[in-house]
DNA sequence: GAAAAAAAAGAACGATCGCTCGTTTTTTTC
DNA sequence: GAAAAAAACGAGCGATCGTTCTTTTTTTTC
């Protein structure tokens, strides 16, 4: 699977997201037509990732979301509850909805070698193609709420469990090696994070999803094929 | 080289940064003696570091500041000369200071191994000790003036060149395999720099700086040794 | 196409921000 | 220990923040 192949398959986008928070709070949000909530929903979302990108959450104010959106500050308030409420669900519903794609990815897959290739691969294709929601995730966690605190760590964790995992399977197969898996998964994850968090610097050398994708399972695959 | 005996030999603290930046900048501070100076600026440097790391820098305010070190808003401004100004010399400081210290600790050690070794197992030691200073250096690039924007950049093309030389010395030497240098050195970095990202995660299975080096260098060698 | 409903607009509010500056307190000098 | 220098203080400034609310505009309904 190329990235080119997995971009085209895969038809991800913030309009699920949406549609997913829209869902569950027909209630507090203000707007009664679902397609105007779509619309616009979307266009903060995307709004609210790129200027975070740029000058982080916390330092981008409500007016620059609103003059970056065309929506007026009423307008936002129409949609958001409040600037924090924003920073919440775009943790909780990105989450929730990358979390459902990255484990479709390895269903099916049970030779543990093609599932750990296919996990890392699909991973670092996911990122790229999300790459504002991974940085997001990562970057903005300070001042979420106390409900929704413990989210990064957990959708940290879970990544890493499913690289444990999948370790675990090949050594119970015999196909791994008796490695450390807990620190092993670690390491894969950590590998994996670095494609979103320096993409300025595997842009600036032209190194392509693919080709960090390569590198990584073939580093990987050195420590604990047999 | 234990993480123990690392940190009784290496007796590098904040004052040093400090003293650094008091002799760049005797004209800029209002504050004459020396000896005030290095009391206090430790005393900014280290409640800034710390009230960043639980709140984020932006989300500091220098009222949050004054509270915490004990110093009125008037004699904050005493010692910097903005908040942004704060930033910028927490970096650029930091920086110089840690750059110095990191490349003494390979000085003089010839046999690539060995030095690949040292050096991911002092960076690990180092990043353990000046935990905050390094999680800052990551976490807080966004608001960095135009003349400091690229401080995170370079510090982190650095370390990974540091990496990439050794690597190459190694195979120049037929000691170490013929893996890409480049993506093998920002795998390294990336592998150290997990530990001072995700310092909860480890903390909390029990994993000492040593447990972390000692398997991030056989992870490594595992790829890279013939 | 007029009435009703939905959505967008943006001025205004209190709170808090970074920062200043006249005053007070502490330390040094002789 | 009084005078001078150094340092600390903290109320107050204008700007900007998140948020609200009334008004205007747009869309839908019949």
């Amino acid at each position: 699977m190329t990235f080119d192949e997995f971009r085209t398959n895969r038809s991800i986008s913030v309009e699920d997201v949406c549609r997913n928070y829209y869902s569950e709070n027909k209630g507090k949000i203000k707007i009664k037509k679902e397609h105007v909530v779509i619309k616009n929903m979307s266009i903060i979302m995307n709004t609210t990732l790129k200027l975070s990108m740029r000058m982080g959450f916390d330092a981008m104010s409500l007016r620059d979301l609103s003059a970056e959106t065309g929506l007026s500050m009423g307008a936002l308030y129409s949609y958001i509850s409040s600037k924090d409420e924003l920073l919440a669900l775009l943790h909780r519903y990105g989450q929730k909805t990358i979390k459902k794609n990255l484990e479709a990815m390895v269903d099916g897959i049970t030779e543990p070698r093609k599932k750990l290739d296919t996990f890392i691969r699909s991973h670092i294709f996911l990122s790229e193609l999300l790459r504002e929601w991974f940085y997001f995730f990562f970057m903005e966690t300070k001042n979420l709420g106390k409900k929704n605190r413990l989210l990064p760590m957990e959708s940290e964790l879970m990544t890493e469990q499913m690289c444990t995992h999948i370790i675990e399977e090949g050594q119970a197969k015999g196909v791994f090696a008796d490695v450390r898996t807990d620190l092993t998964g670690a390491g894969i994850k950590a590998l994996m994070q670095d494609w979103y968090l320096k993409r300025w610097k595997y842009s600036r050398r032209g190194i392509t999803p693919d080709a960090y994708a390569d590198f990584i399972i073939g580093f990987i695959e050195k420590s604990i094929l047999l």
